[in-house]
DNA sequence: CCCTTTTTGAAACACTTATTTCAGAATAAA
DNA sequence: TTTATTCTGAAATAAGTGTTTCAAAAAGGG
């Protein structure tokens, strides 16, 4: 009946999430990412929709393949407290890994504050870890390997607080050795 | 001899560092720093310079000033450990007061891996604050009040990356009292 | 006062921005 | 094969970008 979609939708996300995560929202513009994706931008108006709407499609891609990885290093644990340690470690390895920072993280401080949509989403995938990570550290501390005296879910936000301050140390020193050091105190810290 | 400048240069510094702090390096334009600075582009060409000029300067300018509030608090005290308490009370308050987030943090994120003057601009304020951190820390230990068996340069990060922390999730969140609750704890960890 | 020097305001600059338009190409059901 | 529908490419759009130009205004020493 009509003619068909010629590219492949989650391979042009994928590369308009690059030029997003290098340059940042108003850092990338519309001809870097149609030039990335290779389609042209009435393609992209057609399907996917404006700017805006693209950027919001690839922070969600961006998340979820993010929690995918995060949280599949985790369940390999045999006990709460080496989940949390894996989690812990499979993070900071995100963190030497990626030279441009998170994705997510650097949104936060680029435009959540004047865009509650994408607040929104950054908000719900915060929430979500911090349920993942409170349940394992409830499980560790009634296994007693994690102190008890604090709550799961400020330590929780603890350790993802933790998380953006070591992605901003590692932009601005690119010392993955202080990284590694950061994240073995962390663990320290909440363990016992 | 010759005309002299019409605007007050610190002023008009002033008024841009609002501008760069709300909106970010890419995301204010020109007109609105010269519609805030309440000067012509020209004046701006011929005194300041060109836009990333600018920003270096508001960008010292904020460091400067936000230092010298940080260590006001600390000086006040009366034992090393007191002076680190108060230096992240002091952290702590500033967050919840800053509604648009901390704007040497906001431009690690948003421009630092990509320029290398302004990143440079950063890690001199992050060594700053990491000496003068570590050597409170020290003083500390040797009265007891912190716990011995870390480096102090190690716990020194440890709190700035934290702060960083605490600025994203104030982002997010918007929620005061979370902030207060992980300072203290922050201080529970390093204190005893 | 004049004259040199500098600053200012308004406009122009060349280029980039995000978005839209639309003729022609592709598609597949009728 | 026709036909209705949709997609694509190239161009056009209008507004915004950082920066420069330059005549006129201001300043103060000679």
């Amino acid at each position: 009946m009509a003619r068909n979609v010629e590219f492949n939708e989650e391979e042009a996300i994928q590369k308009a999430t690059q030029v997003f995560w290098e340059k940042g929202y108003n850092g990338a513009s519309l001809r870097d990412l149609t030039d990335a994706m290779q389609i042209n931008s009435s393609s992209l108006y057609n399907t996917i929709g404006d700017k805006h709407q693209l950027f919001i499609r690839c922070l969600n891609y961006y998340i979820e393949t993010k929690r995918t990885m995060l949280q599949a290093q985790a369940e390999s644990a045999t006990s709460p407290l080496e989940a949390l340690i894996k989690f812990i470690d499979a993070a900071s390895a995100t963190i030497i890994q990626d030279s441009s920072g998170c994705l997510a993280v650097k949104t936060a401080f680029e435009i959540s504050s004047r865009d509650t949509s994408i607040q929104s989403i950054l908000k719900t995938d915060n929430d979500f870890t911090r349920t993942f990570l409170s349940s394992l550290i409830d499980q560790a501390m009634q296994q007693g390997q994690v102190v008890k005296g604090e709550q799961p879910e400020l330590l929780a936000d603890y350790i993802i607080g933790s998380y953006t301050g070591w992605y901003e140390l590692h932009l601005l020193y690119n010392d993955p050795q202080k990284i590694r050091k950061l994240s073995q105190l962390l663990i320290r810290q909440i363990s016992v």
